[in-house]
DNA sequence: CCTACCGATCGGTAGG
DNA sequence: CCTACCGATCGGTAGG
């Protein structure tokens, strides 16, 4: 009989507690109105602490700003990435991507939608770490649809001459353009048009030999 | 023989002059960082004059963000709605609108993207005058390039059996990502990528009597 | 985690 | 258009 304590979920302090807890309320504030928005002042109204007790978890704006950023990336992971790299490379994965995103975006996992897409849109005409965390994030994002079309191309499921690079883009403008107005017009049927916009791009995209 | 001066242009007294001099920073401050940090003082400091110089123009802040989005939507008719307008009716001026959108982006008309692009993600999720005038911006933009299409529709230029709304989706999807992804890699090919994809999806589209 | 403070800047006002 | 202000808030520091 061990006393070891379950390590699923790992015992927090109170100071890894209030952590957490600061870096939830950043990256909702931040999915909202941006993270220019997001303030130590305000990030201690809504938690009821003192500015200096938030500012002490991390003791200048750029590393809040930057360990916000970085547990969006975790939530990313785990609410996008993982479920959609769950289908089979390939085409499979494709789709499992796309309909990931989508689902994350109908689920508001961010109030604000996509925090990405905000942080691109924020910080695109910019210099400094947040542009090269945005342009990163959005590089590896469509790196890895590029990589799963050319492995479905290898596999005999899309078109050996098709563009993969071109494709990513164009699933990935889809994506966005329904993370964008769903939010905006506050409508989730546009994740629906998103949909019908892939099915239907990706059946362009089929090898010649099966298109008919 | 009239003494009327030349109507053309419009002789400014000081007052308009500094007036438009204000808004014209405050479009490039918006455009690269957002309607969020445009503030008076640092519109006065840019402007060398005082911020109570600025303040008197507009009398409050809200107002200055209402008339800056005012200017950025009359360089928006003239950039990208006149010169698009000018195809004719139809196919021709769905394909001239897409065109002048990505001929805009490629100008760097504003300094950081289309600033409209930038209002759309910067007041997506919250309440309130700007995210009224961002949802309306893009339902016009999204309601004329529908018009166009049905025009072309009912012209027998595109096929009867398309989802105009959806096509007017997918269209402005690939025009906004250009938007984005040319500011935030600084690579103007990326319009070029979706001239590509713009052309390859208008020629899906075609009536299916002239499609094979 | 706290109180108490700093200089800078914010939007806005008074009065010219 | 100006100077001279106002209260509020910013990021950050001192010292506990």
């Amino acid at each position: 009989m061990s006393t070891t304590p379950d390590p699923d979920p790992p015992r927090r302090s109170d100071g890894e507690r209030t952590h957490a807890a600061i870096l939830d309320a950043a990256m909702a504030i931040a999915s909202v109105e941006g993270l220019g928005s997001l303030t130590i002042g305000r990030l201690a109204r809504e938690l009821d602490i003192s500015k200096s007790g938030v500012f002490a978890h991390f003791r200048s704006k750029q590393r809040l700003q930057q360990e916000t950023v970085a547990a969006a990336g975790e939530v990313f992971e785990r609410e996008v990435l993982a479920p959609g790299m769950q289908a089979p490379a390939g085409l499979g994965r494709v789709e499992g991507l796309c309909e990931a995103y989508l689902s994350y975006v109908d689920r508001g996992v961010f109030p604000g939608g996509c925090f990405f897409a905000q942080l691109i849109a924020e910080f695109d005409a910019t210099d400094g770490p947040l542009h090269e965390a945005a342009a990163e994030g959005q590089s590896d994002w469509a790196g890895l649809l590029q990589t799963e079309i050319e492995t479905a191309q290898s596999q005999g499921e899309i078109d050996a001459e098709v563009d993969a690079d071109q494709l990513a883009f164009e699933l990935d403008a889809l994506l966005e353009m329904a993370n964008f107005l769903a939010t905006l017009h506050r409508d989730p049927d546009v994740t629906e048009r998103a949909r019908t916009a892939i099915r239907q791009r990706l059946a362009t995209a089929a090898p010649a030999s099966i298109r008919h």
